[in-house]
DNA sequence: AGTGTGGTAGATAACGTTGTCACGTCGCTT
DNA sequence: AAGCGACGTGACAACGTTATCTACCACACT
């Protein structure tokens, strides 16, 4: 800039000027300037402006894994809106990781993004979290909500989208039915798995334990859950997937297997309809999960006030074949 | 900072030496300056750091779109090389888009980021690199070339995958192939097309152009071209699709026709294995690519001077079912 | 002629760090 | 006793911008 502005001739302040297309420069300065500019291959150095300026234009999106198909989607809706609104992004994955998520979230804070849009890992606690939002920072959470302090978040109806999974299957004649699911800390997982035993329980049905999986769904474990679920006097005719990496292994382990069972998996996955019989799931969008929350981080970056707020999005069933297997 | 160095009664720049942990410094001082630091819960400004210093370390990631599955695992791939390399990483979509693409490589640069990986647009010129490469920055581009300067490349060794895919074909009789691929002028596209040409040439047959069909591939286009495929007196009887995406709406098209066609596919997808019958397909490993361009992307930060270069990653014939029908 | 007024231009001080240098105080050698 | 090096510390400038303030000029108006 310095370069530029003694090649122009002119001060510091007119090129600046010039450059941010500030009015009251008269046209022969300007276009000295910018054959300057052009002469020199000089372009503003962004870091500067913004130390100057005090905000980055920058949030950072902090999720599971990017490389899982449901939050890929989630991150491209993120990233559509932050560039609708001229804002770039940093991607980073806590892996499931409480101590990941916490030193990602205070690099980017370091690094002054103006807002942060985190998928929770499981048992994080989120007070680490205070300093900077008090400092300003915007926090929305996503698919899980923040733990520890009151913060935006956007969630999917989990309870009411295992609880239609078992109306659908009921409906279907089922009365043994097995849940198998992630990891129990995890919110959406508790979530879900509360929803199945809720519905169970309003019907008039037992809840019983011992048709619950809960875990890191692993080829193995998915595949130990099924043998005890199958075996017994009274084995299980139907079951739940709590997410899109347990549908996926459920499907893997029958495939091996005489029985057929009736199946209704949570997340939709490309292909489920491809299947014989297609795979019935209780679908959420992960795009608009993705675009509600960055849409109210930008609300708040720009100046909106209202009170701490959850929205949820619905969840719908997308019949298939696979839970339509009847008793 | 000032204030922490107020509160400690020091200099500025002890607070800078203690928050750095360079040497000579007192514990008792140390000690003092830590205690303000809680107090206060001062956090350094990374920005103003980066400035000082001159370099930011950040990437910047550009592809397709982030919610491919096969983009958002090169994505993950290159995400932790840079966590393990200390770097936070930018990414961005270009939604193939040359433009979109020009400007946000240009907005990573303006940011000063250290370095780039690029997974160029379709018929996108880099010659707008140039000057930023000349002032420093390092940009490697995956899974196509740069189109216009000598840069360092990754890339999938496509014409030897659809070659082998020919090959595969052939073998189990088939004489008349077709091709469905992505628009001619994305250079993955028209690699795989050659080595599908060059194949059937060199084995003796010849090369249709009505057999093949490049394009979007949306399902209105492939289901026009399997419609003008399967016309006539001699149809095909077997098929190679270009990428993920052309497989997917090809197994989609063609679950809805009475014909049963062999299908050998370009990428890997989850599932391919669970279809009935299982989808055979050229498989190349995005987690590799990515993470041989971010290897080598590091090199250089670290001042590796060596000659730009090309490294091209193998690809595998996974047979599954839906090639080996035969005629 | 003196006085605004409006439009340009530049000098200077920040933004929050760190590198360089200079200063003072030891304890040790000669 | 003087000199020397090692250590600890802080003042200051610099990184590349922009906001603020002041200076200047020309023009029109009392």
């Amino acid at each position: 800039m310095n370069d530029v502005a003694r090649l122009a001739g002119v001060g510091l302040k007119t090129v600046s000027r010039v450059v941010n297309g500030e009015p009251r420069v008269s046209e022969a300065m300007a276009e000295r300037v910018r054959a300057a500019i052009e002469e020199l291959g000089y372009s503003p150095h962004e870091g500067a402006r913004l130390l100057r300026r005090g905000q980055t234009a920058c949030i950072g999106l902090l999720l599971e894994d990017v490389a899982n198909p449901f939050y890929s989607a989630l991150a491209g809706a993120v990233e559509q809106v932050a560039r609708a609104n001229g804002f770039l992004l940093f991607t980073a994955s806590s892996e499931e990781d409480a101590a990941q998520e916490r030193e990602l979230a205070l690099a980017f804070c370091a690094r002054r993004v103006d807002g942060l849009v985190i998928v929770p890992a499981a048992s994080a606690d989120h007070q680490y979290l205070k300093p900077e939002i008090e400092a300003g920072v915007i926090a929305v959470f996503v698919d899980r909500p923040a733990v520890g302090i009151a913060a935006d978040a956007v969630l999917a109806d989990n309870v009411g989208g295992t609880r239609a999974a078992v109306v659908h299957l009921l409906r279907h004649g089922h009365r043994r039915i097995g849940y198998i699911g992630d990891a129990a800390e995890i919110f959406t997982a508790a979530q879900r798995l509360r929803g199945y035993r809720d519905e169970l329980v309003d019907s008039g049905l037992p809840f019983d334990e011992s048709l619950v999986a809960m875990g890191h769904p692993e080829p193995q474990f998915v595949h130990a859950a099924l043998d005890r679920m199958l075996a017994g006097p009274e084995p299980v005719t139907a079951l739940i997937a709590g997410n899109n990496r347990a549908t996926v292994a459920v499907l893997r382990d029958v495939s091996t297997r005489p029985q057929q069972l009736a199946l209704v998996g949570f997340d939709d996955f490309e292909l489920a309809d491809l299947l014989n019989p297609g795979v019935s799931v209780v679908a959420h969008d992960p795009v608009a999960l993705g675009r509600t929350a960055a849409d109210l981080l930008f609300r708040r970056l720009q100046g909106y006030r209202g009170p701490v707020q959850t929205i949820e999005i619905a969840t719908r069933l997308v019949p298939r074949g696979s839970g339509e297997i009847s008793r």
